[in-house]
RNA sequence: GGCGCGUUCGUCUAGUGGUUAGGACACAGCCCUCUCAAGGCUGGUGCACGGGUUCGACUCCCGUACGCGCUGCCA
């Protein structure tokens, strides 16, 4: 590569950032730090929204969360502001000037347009290979408009102009773009500029095969913040869209994609998101985290959704909570895996008294109950013990105690393991729920 | 309609003329086990279709079908 490496991002702030932009982002990000480029934010308002710095709010903030800082762009700045289109009128202005010199301009009932040469183009697009656009028919490839009558500017034209002035040597855009790529070169080469490198990525899809919009469930980044997904998991998903290490791997550290990343060997065709898959990832990533990480996520997702941990001990919390460990999947799995901890007001899985709470099972659990009295070192290892010789006595496989218990203490079918949270739960309350269970009989 | 791109298990993908078509998610079964997970093992399902080219096509060419995109004074 002659020139130095320089790729941006160019979202319109609507006001949320889309999967899709973000994996847009992301591919930007890796091929700009593999080469040791520079990665440009640039924010596309030209409708002059009012709020443009509220609603690109969401972008930065899912750009930060999935961890791609920008090296140029709105607050770190850089040589080639202002990075907010509405503030680069003046630019806009001067290149439309040399094109009206050059006789590339017509006035349309009040807009602008651009007066195509009518020729062939090529795009040598890095994934899409070579590709032969016939222009020259004005019928069915109209001269575009570049300027409202209002003097507004339309995207193709500062588009152009942006990636010019900015030097922008690769453009890694969705592949909804490859259609307008010829007009974007008639337009460099009226302003006598060479056009950067393309690279179109293919879509990211709904299951159903449907573009993945605003409304679909999922497509925004802020979803997988809000749930307390991973950002490490949701990058690493979002670089298997599309692309692949080719090696089998699917849990990469990011570091290893950058080294190995390159835009020759993205996949060409659309893919599909599978939240199945981000979910086995996310349950990958949150398995290895320290007991602290895993310990400060839980309780900030303990205390948004609402469960009152602040009137128990941190030891107490933090057993409880490390009881959770390795167990969930995704952090919003968290609250209703181990609310019983916080509260003493449980309800029973109705499944799950229809099997448990049965006429023969109460006089077990009333074992079982009598057992646990008698303990007065309350661990997990001696209730083990004593539940293992009860179960013995009782003639039944320890299970056979096992399920009722669980359920009388946690209302649940599942949950952490049993011994290890009656532990954390205390002989005193353990007492008390078992015979309130067994009052429900 | 026109133009462009695409099509390997349900999904993400590996594969670039000769492979028992590999891996992962999901799914099913088994093992382990205090439940659920995790982990281990096993299993099923795939080259859209039709023509070529070739000794030989998932791989190359041409069509068809289907999907997606563009065709805006949206970005």
């Amino acid at each position: 590569m002659s020139s130095p490496v320089r790729v941006r991002f160019a979202p319109s702030p609507t006001g949320y950032l889309h999967i899709g932009g973000a994996r847009t982002a992301l591919f930007n990000w890796l091929f700009a730090r593999h080469y040791g480029g520079t990665f440009v934010l640039r924010v596309e308002d030209t409708d002059q929204s009012r709020n443009t710095e509220e609603a690109a709010a969401a972008i930065y903030e899912g750009l930060r969360w999935l961890e791609l800082q920008w090296d140029e762009g709105p607050h770190v700045g850089g040589d080639f502001g202002p990075y907010f289109q509405s503030q680069r009128n003046d630019i806009y202005e001067r290149h439309l000037k040399k094109l009206q010199n050059a006789d590339h301009i017509f006035e349309d009932k009040g807009a602008l347009r651009f007066r195509s040469p009518r020729e062939h183009v090529i795009v040598d697009d890095l994934v899409a290979g070579k590709i032969d656009f016939d222009l020259s028919n004005e019928q069915t490839h109209p001269d575009m408009t570049i300027r409202r009558p209002d003097g507004s500017w339309i995207f193709h034209f500062v588009n152009v102009v942006d990636d010019m002035e900015m030097k922008i040597s690769h453009v890694i855009r969705g592949e909804d773009h490859l259609s307008n790529t010829p007009k974007h070169i008639e337009l460099y080469r009226a302003l006598g500029a060479e056009p950067p490198q393309f690279a179109h990525i293919p879509l990211i899809l709904n299951r159903d095969g449907s573009k993945m919009s605003k409304r679909d469930q999922g497509a925004s980044v802020d979803y997988y913040i809000k749930r307390g997904y991973l950002p490490e998991a949701v990058r690493n998903y979002l670089c298997l869209l599309g692309w692949s290490p080719k090696d089998n791997r699917e849990k990469i550290d990011i570091d290893d994609i950058v080294r190995i990343f390159d835009l020759n060997n993205l996949v060409r065709s659309h893919a599909t998101f599978d939240p199945d898959k981000l979910h086995w990832l996310n349950g990958e990533y949150a398995h290895e985290l320290s007991d602290s990480e895993f310990y400060d996520r839980a309780v900030a997702t303990l205390r948004s959704a609402g469960i009152n941990i602040d009137n128990y001990s941190t030891e107490y919390v933090r057993a409880a909570l490390q009881t959770c460990k390795g167990k969930i999947n995704t952090f919003d799995e968290l609250p209703a895996y181990c609310g019983f901890y916080f509260t003493d007001d449980l309800s029973y899985n109705p499944d799950g008294v229809a099997k448990h709470f049965t006429p023969e099972n109460k006089s077990r659990l009333e074992a079982v109950r009598d057992a646990l009295g008698q303990i007065d070192n309350f661990t997990a290892n001696e209730i083990e013990t004593i539940m293992k010789a009860t179960a013995a006595k009782l003639g039944v496989k320890v299970g056979a105690i096992v399920h009722p218990s669980r359920l009388a203490v946690t209302g649940s079918n599942a949950g952490p393991s049993l011994y290890h949270l009656l532990e954390v739960l205390g002989k005193k309350k353990v007492l008390t729920r078992i015979d309130r269970a067994l009052s429900t009989f």
